[in-house]
DNA sequence: CAGTATGTTTACAGATCTCTGAAAGCTCGA
DNA sequence: TCGAGCTTTCAGAGATCTGTAAACATACTG
């Protein structure tokens, strides 16, 4: 009669937590239906997902996942895996992914970087422009090549 | 006849610059009229800005302007400034505004950390879901260490 | 080589989000 | 306390985005 009470089993719990997590990183950016695949390839307890398996588990149509897994190879966080007596495709979340996907920031730096010289470029000194792009050159700078010696350090650390 | 090919002058670039670079935001998650603003406030040849010049810098109406804002300055990138002498609100681009941006990732790193957590009190060890999770955990705490210490170390040198 | 199982693309529909315009709400000076 | 000058809020219009379904492409099997 109380079994509706009952904690919930683990899987349970793991399906919520990868929902709330694709729901935080939906915030930050990510595509909805792409942060779901992507956390479901996270939180499963299998090694690897057909998409048949990520239509079912999201109750998502194979076409949105076909689209989510296409942004989230090219990336580096997921990998298609041969699937030897299978003819499905099997998806598995990449080793490394975070450190990838963090230095996918880097690429971001640079941008922000780029875009301080040019307005560096187009105005003269001495104004507060000037002041405040020299202090944005500087920060990304400084971040630019701070950060990836962190991943690395992270990387290394982790292997050895 | 031919000044139609003349360089763009000093104003034009600034503003250009200002809305790829309000692009390139928009494209990492942040919104875009919320971008626009935020960068005609970092490329301004003023000091600040009144709402009425974001208004007609960027044609959008006031109301857009106002979310804006109210986006803006709570995390810290935009300030309101008294303005002695005239009614109207000025604000202004933020002193340390990129460490601030940079260090709102932390929050996200902490959320990444919990995620985690969750994830590994909830499977059993040996599993590839215990092992995908120990690693996000791993690099998640190691960059929530270093992170705060690198923006923490910029500021010190920016400063000093 | 044909048939079948699967993955991908595309046009469309539905949902969501965001801006605008107008009205309401503040704030400050008189 | 009133009123002018701004800002904020809100409902609705418009645009954008995203998922679905179905057609299409591809790759394996017998």
């Amino acid at each position: 009669m109380f079994a509706i009470l009952r904690a919930m089993d683990a899987k349970e719990q793991l399906r919520d937590a990868a929902e709330r997590l694709a729901l935080t990183l939906a915030q930050g950016g990510m595509q909805k239906t792409t942060a779901r695949v992507m956390t479901a390839l996270l939180y499963t307890e299998q090694d690897t997902m057909t998409a048949a398996d990520l239509c079912e588990e999201l109750s998502i149509s194979s076409g949105a996942v076909s689209t989510a897994i296409k942004q989230l190879i090219p990336v580096g966080l997921v990998e298609r895996v041969p699937a030897p007596g299978s003819r499905r495709d099997h998806y598995r979340f990449r080793e490394g992914a975070w450190a990838t996907l963090m230095s996918q920031q880097n690429t971001m730096l640079n941008v922000m970087l780029h875009a301080a010289q040019e307005g560096i470029d187009a105005t003269g000194d001495g104004t507060p422009t000037a002041r405040r792009l020299r202090e944005m050159q500087d920060f990304y700078t400084f971040m630019a090549r701070e950060l990836p010696a962190q991943i690395e350090s992270w990387r290394k650390q982790y292997q050895g």
